[in-house]
DNA sequence: CGACTTGTTGATGTACATCAAGGTACGTGG
DNA sequence: CCACGTACCTTGATGTACATCAACAAGTCG
């Protein structure tokens, strides 16, 4: 289950470490201190929101690995993007009045709870964070148009090659690694279901680009041996690395 | 090509005489109209917005239908969504700094058009609208997320019947239909380009779906003739209807 | 001038053969 | 027991090829 733990301050949040995030005011800071209502641990494999349900809290991702997925009612599974620290989480709920889809936690997570009703004072005393919401409303949906080429246009083998890439760099540019590899803590399982495919052809898609030298993954370690092939086979681009926003 | 015209006053704008659309207040009517810098009107088969280029505007559609893709440099393209009335067009290029996607005009189509420099403004001034902005992205979002569940995990003949469904419900909604018949303004080609299909794989399955009699689809008139199953067949729902901002 | 061919083009429809991806089954190793 | 690996067969979707049908333009003839 998840535990709610003693929230630290959003001044030494430890994502502001971190250069790829842009840096607040005080006064952006001060407020988002009374905007966060605390911080939860969520343990690997447990849900965080469901599909259809109407939370009280919308989420930031201060570490560890997740992802937003839809089933449909005879088990069919897709899973619509990875999370990653940094990203934000229910909003849909907050805006709407539903969640459309569920999210769950591949690792241990770490997350800054809000409170949903506050989000309207948000929006009206501090626009430069509304206007970062917008932000990353937007690159969410940078990165489902991506997805969608992949799933509508793309083969098995470019769907493959496209995410363990972008997967790799979001993991990089996040700081979630560790010394040098890339931790996927996710199953081919997993793979299949955001790829729309079928476990076993993951599994022999995946072997084809071991075996041609351009990537390496066991026992979660992942790496590229040559990315340029790889790129190129998938026809990647990494989406806008601008100064990012988050709250 | 495409041509400026006068701009018409936000307080007669047709889409408000539209029970879909929420309700305005005065002060935020007056503002949208400084906000507004005129109208455009795109010829069907035009392109609207270029991947890549970072235009001056962001686009309100008052009339007529679009479609948002996404093409790689072989040539394949994938439809993200269709674009209808009350649809806001640009804002990726707004916020981020370039568009990741095209647009393109079905239809003849009128634009309300802003200047996306005035965005910050409209954040700092109206966090209402803001607050709006948000909901239309959030909404964009959960469309692309069924949209993903079609590609990854619905069959042909499953997403067929779940587009058609969408499609027929959104046209509804927003009026684009013409007594009683709903005018479909696309060709075949563009939903196989939609649903990550070959023009032949759709074209026979549209075959199926009209000769169980579910639906009829002749010169650009669709109508749906038998919505339980179909509903039944896609494991269709219709997306949140509750009262809809727009700009 | 209008009416009647002819050619062209874009959307749709249908028949194959082919292939990429799926499903089941049964391995291994931790 | 679960994640991964591989073999074998099946099937859903593709690609090519060609036929139909309506819309439209050009040219021809009465």
């Amino acid at each position: 289950m998840s535990t709610k733990t003693r929230a630290c301050a959003c001044s030494d949040c430890p994502l502001r470490k971190n250069p790829t995030f842009r840096a607040f005011e005080d006064k952006e800071i001060g407020f988002v201190e009374t905007f966060k209502s605390g911080e939860l641990n969520a343990e690997a494999g447990t849900s965080i929101l469901a599909e259809g349900s109407n939370s009280a809290h919308i989420y930031t991702v201060l570490k560890g690995w997740g992802y937003r997925y839809k089933s449909l009612d005879d088990g069919r599974v897709q899973i619509l993007n990875f999370i990653l620290p940094g990203d934000l989480i229910g909003l849909q709920g907050a805006v709407m009045d539903e969640m459309g889809h569920s999210v769950g936690a591949l690792t241990d997570m770490l997350l800054c709870v809000f409170e949903r009703s506050k989000l309207w004072n948000l929006y009206s005393k501090f626009p430069a964070l509304a206007f970062d919401i917008t932000w990353l409303a937007s690159r969410e949906e940078q990165l489902l148009d991506e997805h969608l080429v992949s799933l509508g246009r793309r083969t098995a083998l470019e769907r493959i090659a496209f995410v363990l890439l972008l997967l790799n760099d979001r993991a990089i540019e996040t700081g979630e690694c560790d010394e040098g590899n890339v931790v996927f803590p996710f199953t081919q399982q997993h793979l299949a279901d955001c790829l729309g495919l079928s476990l076993v052809h993951t599994n022999k898609t995946l072997r084809k680009l071991s075996d041609r030298n351009l990537i390496g993954w066991k026992d979660q370690r992942f790496v590229i041996h040559d990315r340029e092939k790889l790129t190129a086979m998938a026809k990647y681009e990494y989406p806008n690395s601008a100064p990012r926003p988050f709250i």
